[in-house]
RNA sequence: GGCCUUGUAGCUCAACUGGAUAGAGUCCCUGACUACGAAUCAGGAGGUUACAAGUUCGAAUCUUGUCAAGGUCACCA
């Protein structure tokens, strides 16, 4: 039990012990106390008035009273309106300190023996990765570890957009235009090779459309265009030059995503290829249709009614017979099911598709999926630059790799007045600064709620100062400085009973660290990342402070010295677990 | 037009889900390094939470209306 649970249960027995009255102990009203006063914990006592039929701050004074009592963890209370404020004793906090310190990965929560699927990224095979991908890379791979960090199993999978018109456009003008050119012929990177010709499709399709037009011709169509579909018909008719070309563009797409990736620090337990996937939603639909889940027209083509949640009728399968992302969907979910057998799924995909979800995940409860509803639609919005939206068209993209190389050079620029890392051969230097710049990156981005559009400004959203992935490094990296020093004169602080009434601003830190195994559920509950991001930050500002005002290798007595190196160890702990939880890795220097 | 998001310091974001005087960072001022690492710390300035009503002990948070920005309402993916 924590000790919020201790001081709820506390306050419920209280009030039926002195006014008769019951309350359902998690429904206890109780916060951290805000630091202009005394206290750890704040328990609000205005639900009480009726049943006490009291002024709020004699009910503060009952409560108060009856739990110093009652509860030997609180040792005392004042009352502030109807506020009551409780004092958790110092022996309380070190003996959880001593416990917690000896948990191995504390904080996580142990195993509930669900699975639950992943997905996110999702390109398409026709353009680079760009600056909103990275914002769902982010966002899923986090809530992956955070997931898994709350005790579940986790996998982590990808749909691969690789099939279509637009993987067509490609091909074709690799083909007409491209003389042979390979990633190794011009030394780029596969998915920007294939990227490139993709806008060489637009622009030749614009030109001859304009060509057409100049010569009078209302709305034509490019021949080329024309072109294009034929080569899917053939890519459908499966043949073979055709799929050749296909495979090998694509391998130059897959491995050029691959190094991003791999910058990025993220993989998957399996992809998912929509040319593999896109016909199975048909079978299914038409075996749902047999059992009146759908209905057909009587031009043949086939429907869901869902009026009656307000969604509308919706088309799933083409009066020819085709599919449409729909059925590719429902299709893809219960292929996973087959594969996974897993008890939620979570799609982190942009906000524009909330409604597509609904509807989808309407469906496979009608379908009587076993996982329905541990489906998740984690939507978060679109990523503004100062200009306003990005716009391949406009050219006003950012690119990913670009991007991370930016974040580098920046990190790079500003470590050069630090007198730490000169020490450091070129290799430890680039992959400090890779750390740096990348955690800068990844938090300005996981800082925010998902759900709301972000403004990211290249120029200066990437600070390394202040509210950013590399002032809680920094912490970090302090901590293990000294820590190194320790080591090297041998001190050994695991004992640290010597020391019991420590300062208020070291039981603080420990109290911030007893919150870290609620704030992992609860982000794995809300698939907010941003939640783990707040609690890192406010945990190195907390550290930061104490640093300052408290020597630690210096400490007035060995007692303090011990209390306060095993403290900083533990920080430093808290701190690298919960940067790894969105993917940011901590250096030993900087 | 229907439905869904969002609107908080100049800027970028918080606010424990209805609780105390709405907090951080950044920017602008002031101060602290012959060092347990200044990518840090301390202090100052900066707010009618878009606007208006309502609900109650109590509202940035809930309700209604208005305004603004965005999304969606495809036999596209």
């Amino acid at each position: 039990m924590n000790v919020v649970e201790i001081i709820q249960k506390g306050v419920a027995k209280a009030v039926e012990a002195l006014y008769d009255h019951t309350v359902a102990p998690e429904k206890v009203n109780i916060s951290v106390t805000r630091k202009e006063f005394t206290g750890d914990y704040t328990v609000v006592v205005f639900p009480y008035t009726k049943a006490a039929k009291k002024k709020p701050e004699d009910i503060g004074a009952d409560l108060g009273a009856f739990m110093v009592k009652d509860i030997p963890e609180i040792q005392n209370f004042n009352v502030i309106k109807g506020f009551l404020n409780v004092e958790i004793s110092d022996a309380y906090w070190l003996n959880f300190f001593n416990e917690a310190y000896e948990i191995p990965n504390y904080g996580f929560g142990a195993a509930k023996n669900k699975k639950v699927l992943v997905e996110f990224s999702s390109p398409n095979t026709n353009k680079p990765l760009h600056l909103g991908h990275v914002r769902n890379i982010l966002l899923g791979w986090s809530c992956s570890q955070i997931l898994e960090a709350a005790g579940y199993e986790v996998d982590k999978v990808q749909i691969i957009n690789d099939r279509g018109i637009h993987i067509c456009k490609s091909m074709l003008a690799w083909q007409k235009y491209g003389n042979g050119a390979t990633p190794e012929s011009t030394g780029q990177k596969g998915d920007r090779l294939v990227g490139e010709y993709y806008v060489k499709f637009s622009s030749e399709e614009k030109a001859q459309i304009a060509e057409l037009t100049a010569k009078g011709i209302e709305k034509p169509e490019a021949p080329i265009l024309n072109e294009a579909r034929e080569m899917l018909l053939k890519w459908e008719a499966n043949d073979p030059d055709t799929r050749a070309l296909w495979s090998k563009l694509n391998d130059w797409v897959y491995q050029g995503f691959g190094e991003t990736y791999k910058k990025l620090g993220v993989s998957f337990d399996k992809n998912y290829y929509e040319s593999e996937t896109y016909l199975i939603g048909k079978e299914r639909v038409l075996e749902a249709l047999e059992k009146g889940v759908f209905y057909k027209k009587e031009d043949g083509s086939v429907w869901i009614d869902l009026e009656d949640v307000k969604l509308d009728h919706k088309l799933v399968l083409r009066a020819d017979g085709t599919s449409v992302y729909m059925t590719q969907d429902i299709g893809t979910a219960m292929l996973r099911y087959d594969d996974f057998q897993m008890n939620k799924l979570v799609y982190v995909v942009g906000d524009e598709q909330i409604y597509h979800f609904k509807v989808l995940f309407e469906i496979m409860k009608r379908l009587g999926a076993s996982y329905a509803d541990g489906l998740k639609h984690l939507s978060y919005g679109m990523v503004d630059l100062p200009t306003g939206k990005m716009k391949s068209r406009e050219g006003t993209v950012v690119d990913a790799d670009e991007l991370i190389a930016e974040v580098i050079e920046e990190a790079r620029k500003n470590s050069l007045n630090s007198g730490v890392i000169v020490e450091l051969t070129e290799e430890e230097q680039l992959s400090v600064n890779t750390d740096i710049g990348l955690a800068a990156l990844k938090y300005f981005i996981l800082k925010v709620n998902p759900q709301k559009r972000m403004l990211f400004d290249p120029k200066e959203s990437v600070d390394l100062q202040g509210h950013t992935g590399p002032y809680i490094q920094n912490a970090c990296v302090r901590a293990k400085s000294i820590l190194r020093k320790a080591k090297e004169e041998n001190l050994d602080f695991s004992d640290i009973s010597g020391y019991p009434n420590p300062e208020k601003a070291g039981t603080d830190l420990i109290a911030i660290i007893a919150r870290y195994p609620a704030i992992i559920q609860a982000a794995a509950e809300d698939y907010d990342p941003s939640a783990v991001a707040a609690f890192c930050y406010d945990l190195a500002k907390n550290y930061h402070r104490y640093y300052h005002e408290f020597p630690i290798l210096k400490a007035e007595s060995e007692a303090a010295r011990s209390f306060r190196l095993k403290l900083s160890d533990m920080v430093a702990k808290v701190l690298t677990s919960g940067m790894e939880l969105l993917g940011i890795q901590m250096p030993e220097k900087m």
